[in-house]
RNA sequence: UGGGGAAUAGUGUAACGGUAGCACAACUGACUCUGGAUCAGUUAGUCCAGGUUCGAAUCCUGGUUCCCCAGCCA
């Protein structure tokens, strides 16, 4: 996207309050004209929609202003973080079309700068180490409303600071036994500015450094280091970190060094699902989703699976906007975003969810006609292919009603419709389970005249059904999916119950016996199609090579679902 | 009850003292070999109260509501 399209048509500014601040930093020179953003991810988990906010700002504005982002991992906690996550994002970020090019950092690589830096403000008489346990650390940190009190070991030498914290540092104590704490004010307003723990001791193994460290920076003296060391001009986080940037400021003035500026945004939520890992841990842990990448799940793993596209999520993203107001999106704008751009790319196939047989009693039993069907009504250069017609078929069962309703268009006793790119057919009879009066089979006859759906005497059909020549179609696996919750807000809860209570039941629905037309055989996992007149599937890794998996990454807009509701709803 | 933030149609977002606009959603209608797509239209908004100003979503004062902060997580 150029800078040009990523200015507001209107007023010929930048789309965003972000995007101002650094427009107006270009004009007056402020950074010499550079633009360094960054994503600092942690490793210790998978990237989801919530995330791709946050990356696509940061790539964006480096893209828009001829800077750079950096990727860098943000991995100071040696417990919870493991390589496999630091691929799995890199995979989802390239995924989304973003590139670091060599610009990719570990914050772990900055562990020995950082301890110098901690000396130095030891020296400084700026920072202490601390023996309370953090039990009391706790204890005297006083409340929202109450200052906190004093450590006894506040007031240690610089001498003996220095060399207890070489001995932290050289294994000599105990996990917990001693933190090294700035020296702030344990009165501030701020909790933040509470004489912050700097360092607390871990004696685990790193997946990056091993056993080099047996203490750990935490994150807010670690943060505004890695983005001072990288020479990062705007820091762009999330709103809860406004509470943190005095402290940020303070450690890098205190040191005297590059200094950039933070900006905070707000993170979004989207209606019918939740997007923390506190909510998403326990849906894939507790075995309610298939996994991390299970289609239903918001993760970026998740909705690639489920036949997202990347550009689709972009112009999501886009028209969300950044602001400082934390959102609740709801998720129509998402599928509007991803229907617009699978209807551009989509080749069209017929497919049967439920079949229904019918026979066309006057068509003859051996032969075989290939109709021309148009791959993409919206791209020409998509070409046609040929569809087998014969005379068994399945059309879908949703498709005929013995007794249609008002405004029902499709089959029905005595009606005639158009098959989609074959021919207008009647229904002359119905066949019925005898015990269940399940309707099993339609006796339907055509007319020869309207091959290519077309009547030459002018006459009309009101509606069009897809359909599949049973002897030539393959079966298949179809994973329909709905929302994860009912609710728009899935923590909205009656006191004291769980938020899992909101999950939607009807959330995966398997259909095991679909057909498909010929023409699908062999498609390759994560292509897209259009079944006209039900939605987007695509094929799922699952598949087999004598068996497709499709996942229904989305339907299509249904008018007659709206009258027919509105009609149960009025009766 | 301390500190830091935020409030514009149902939802999201624009306006930078000068006609409150756009998108999604909803609803009409047109068109259609997908009840798709497309096109046209309708409904609907500045948190509240004062003030400054010829003129306020925007500036000022006071209030209301919501979010974040008391990890040796990030």
């Amino acid at each position: 996207m150029s800078s040009e399209e990523r200015k507001n048509a209107e007023s010929g500014r930048p789309t965003d309050f972000i995007r101002d601040v650094v427009a107006e930093d270009m004009r007056t020179g402020k950074w010499g004209g550079r633009v360094l953003t960054r994503f600092p991810p942690e490793p210790n988990g998978y990237m989801h929609i919530g995330h791709a906010k946050a990356f696509g700002l940061n790539f964006g504005v480096a893209e828009d202003f001829g800077g750079r982002c950096h990727l860098r991992f943000d991995d100071t906690d040696p417990t919870k973080e493991e390589a496999q996550y630091v691929e799995a994002i890199q995979e989802d970020i390239r995924w989304m079309g973003f590139d670091w090019g060599e610009h990719l950092y570990f914050a772990s690589d900055y562990f020995q700068q950082m301890y110098e830096y901690a000396v130095q403000l030891i020296r400084q008489g700026k920072a202490y180490v601390d023996d309370q346990t953090a039990e009391e650390i706790r204890q005297t940190r006083g409340t929202l409303t109450r200052p906190g009190r004093d450590s006894p070991y506040r007031g240690r030498g610089v001498e003996e600071n220095l060399d207890l914290f070489r001995r932290m540092k050289e294994g000599e104590f105990g996990d917990g036994s001693r933190v090294l704490r700035a020296k702030i004010d344990m009165a501030h307003p701020n909790l933040n500015m509470r004489d912050p723990v700097m360092y607390r001791i871990l004696h685990a193994h790193h997946y990056r450094q091993g056993d080099t460290w047996c203490m750990y920076p935490m994150y807010d003296w670690a943060h505004g280091l890695e983005d001072s060391i990288e020479g990062v001009t705007h820091s762009l986080c999330s709103l809860e970190f406004e509470n943190h940037r005095p402290l940020y400021d303070w450690f890098l003035d205190q040191l005297g060094v590059h200094h950039p500026q933070q900006i905070e945004f707000a993170r979004f939520n989207l209606t019918h699902t939740v997007m923390s890992k506190r909510f998403l841990r326990p849906l894939v842990e507790q075995d309610y989703v298939r996994g991390w990448d299970d289609p239903r799940m918001p993760t970026l793993r998740g909705m690639r699976r489920r036949g997202y596209t990347p550009e689709a999520i972009r112009e999501f993203l886009k028209r969300v906007g950044v602001a400082k107001f934390i959102s609740t999106v709801d998720i129509a704008l998402l599928e509007h975003c991803l229907r617009q751009d699978l209807n551009k790319r989509c080749p069209r196939v017929m497919a049967v969810l439920r079949p229904l047989r019918v026979v066309i009693d006057n068509y003859p039993e051996d032969k075989v006609e290939q109709m021309e069907a148009v791959n993409n009504p919206e791209d020409a250069g998509m070409g046609t292919r040929q569809v087998p017609f014969s005379r068994v078929l399945y059309i879908e069962q949703e498709d005929f009603r013995e007794e249609p309703p008002k405004k029902f268009y499709r089959l029905a006793p005595g009606r005639e419709v158009r098959l989609r790119y074959a021919y207008f057919v009647t229904c002359v009879d119905v066949v019925k389970d005898e015990r269940t009066g399940e309707v099993v089979e339609l006796h339907c006859t055509y007319d020869p005249a309207t091959r290519g759906g077309d009547a030459p005497d002018g006459r009309k059909v009101k509606s069009t059904l897809h359909w599949v020549s049973a002897a030539h179609a393959l079966e298949a696996e179809v994973r329909l999916y709905d929302h994860l919750f009912t609710k728009e807000d899935p923590a909205d809860v009656p006191e004291g119950e769980d938020w899992k209570a909101n999950l939607n039941p009807n959330s995966l629905e398997v259909l095991p016996s679909c057909r498909v037309e010929p023409s699908l055989a062999g498609a390759a996992a994560g292509s897209r199609y259009q079944f006209e007149r039900l939605g987007y599937f695509c094929v799922d890794p699952d598949s087999t090579a004598g068996r497709l998996v499709f996942n229904r990454t989305l339907s299509l807009r249904d008018s007659w679902a709206r009258i027919e509701l509105a009609q149960k709803q009025n009766r």
